[in-house]
DNA sequence: CTGTTAGCGCCTTCAT
DNA sequence: ATGAAGGCGCTAACAG
């Protein structure tokens, strides 16, 4: 690994220090020259500058925390990728952290930021120690995807009601009337939120809610077999079921089937994320599809106003989502009544 | 955000910052009484060490990068996992790095090393720019899953060739003697290792081997399915398909589905990888695991002893595979003859 | 435009 | 066991 320093290649090249230093931060403010001369004094030696020794002196790290729920999630890696790009072109690096549902964790990544490893920190994880820093002592936080109600962080996410809203309305234009809905874990934001998006779709077509179609899951595969299994155990009829995360509506398919319903023949299946497990099930599954790459370089592009010391600390960003037709919704049977014309299909 | 420093600390428990410096770093080198001012005074001045300070005087970031091939790939997720925990335990920081396929963003990742934004490069990509450093100027550097020939550089792997030959042996215990081959992209060592595994197999048995029974994949679920159109096409009789990914063996499952062929009643299927897919596909997929976190884990080790100023530069690691059997192999049909007992099958 | 001069915050000899 | 002092490598005033 080279040695030689700012001070060495002054030496080389005939010229102070300062002068090294600003031929390199910015070029335009030497003589041509002096450039030159430093410029082949830094080739000479083969300088590469001490970037601990910049960001020290600059009290910047250039790097964020990125701090997700559950890493073994891959919903987490286009976020990455979002943030990463964003980061990247703005001459930033992520550092990416893994709470691993734990809250306590989280406050071991605040501590690095308080420490300055790191100048910000990007949440993705629904809580936070309650011990938290009051704001002058609170590091630069943007929230993404949860919600964190007590702090005025600045956040973006997506309007989980109004999205599960088009799921469900896509089931009602299909001339669904008898709708499960498998929900997230309940007492958090955005399960409550989905849910709220199913009663709405509901109301809004008329048809009565009945809390038997409803089973509470946590997001996950398991719950969605498990789901459908209490489903079909209380008897209750259903043509459709709109799954509050792709892997419960997957479980829930394999359940169905299991129990010998077909989908989309018999049910009509929607989820929610349109995670990579979507598209490559079999059939594809209709989702709710979150633009996630976007919501990272958004979350991003937050964190860096905030670090340039712009922008007014509580903002919020909403990005959309959209409904992606595939293989698992269909009109209702003929049989059952209120056929609409069988128009709406999958590309 | 905090401004006190080692010197305000000092002042207020009336020592040297020196004496601060030691009772947080080696408590036991300052008398108990010292130690308890030095203590309350940073809890009363709310000090937090200023990790950037810390680092540049000690030269060391204590931060490693992880660089993978293509971050898309939820693969890496459980190397970067193993790699994160053995980094945390031990007080070091991961940072991950996306080289999206360019070998010049790989160049880019090492020159960070070398002006020391991190310590060491944890390289999970195929290749290395050209204008490699030598050795004396070349970072710590510990290569994973890859293969990186002209330099020795510390390894961390599978044997590939072992673990194909696992698969093979596998659907040939089956009964299976007509073997198809999805291979992964051709010249690279990972793929031609996997192929030396399928053909040592079917040698083994005394199996001849027919090329047209292999075809060549680029590890993608797309190429699964082309290399399945492309066997059937060519009406090669097989009973049994070895794809050199989960993700190809997902693309065959799926072609084989759509041109009539059941699996595993027509056609038994062995992926690679263990992927997340694997389990949730229908039918779960019988496949080789690689232990990923271990993975991870050993490369974080390595890296770590080789930071430490231990272990002579060359090593080398092979972790072991795993054969999953699931639900997409069985016996060949009686219909063809050799059919073993019924034996095998998956929990 | 360029050089001189101070540190950034901490750790670490070297004395005491 | 503790204090005093000197940098790590660089940037940012401030002069010239």
């Amino acid at each position: 690994m080279t040695t030689s320093t700012i001070r060495s290649v002054a030496k080389y090249a005939g010229v102070s220090t300062a002068t090294v230093s600003r031929a390199l931060a910015r070029p335009d403010a030497v003589r041509p020259g002096t450039r030159a001369k430093v410029l082949a004094a830094v080739a000479a030696l083969d300088f590469v500058p001490n970037a601990q020794a910049v960001q020290f002196r600059r009290r910047a790290t250039r790097t964020v925390i990125l701090l997700v729920r559950d890493i073994s999630n891959p919903f987490y890696l286009d976020i990455y990728k979002g943030v990463e790009e964003t980061a990247f072109a703005a001459g930033y690096r992520v550092l990416m952290g893994d709470a691993r549902n734990d809250v306590t964790r989280v406050g071991h990544y605040l501590e690095m930021v308080r420490r300055r490893q790191a100048d910000g920190l990007i949440l993705m994880t629904g809580g936070l120690p309650s011990a938290l820093p009051t704001p002058p002592a609170l590091p630069p936080i943007v929230v993404a995807l949860e919600f964190i109600p007590e702090a005025g962080l600045p956040t973006v996410t997506i309007d989980n009601r109004a999205a599960a809203r088009q799921a469900v309305d896509h089931l009602i234009g299909l001339g669904h009337r008898r709708i499960a809905h498998l929900t997230g874990p309940m007492p958090e934001v955005m399960s409550v939120g989905r849910h709220a998006g199913y009663l709405a779709g509901l109301a809004a077509a008329g048809i009565e809610p009945d809390p038997a179609l409803v089973v509470r899951g946590d997001f996950h595969l398991a719950s969605g077999r498990a789901g459908v299994a209490e489903l079909l155990d209380r008897d209750v009829g259903f043509t459709a079921l709109f799954a509050s995360s792709d892997a419960m509506a997957i479980g829930a398919i394999n359940e169905l089937r299991a129990r010998g319903r077909r989908v989309p023949e018999d049910v009509s299946v929607v989820g929610f994320d349109d995670s990579i497990f979507a598209e490559t099930c079999n059939p594809p599954l209709t989702t709710i599809r979150q633009h996630r790459r976007e919501i990272g370089s958004r979350a991003m592009e937050l964190m860096i106003e905030i670090l340039s010391g712009r922008k007014p600390q509580p903002v919020s960003i909403c990005v959309d989502v959209e409904l992606v037709l595939r293989g698992t919704t269909r009109p209702t049977p003929r049989h059952l009544g209120n056929a609409p014309p069988p128009s709406e299909e999958a590309p």
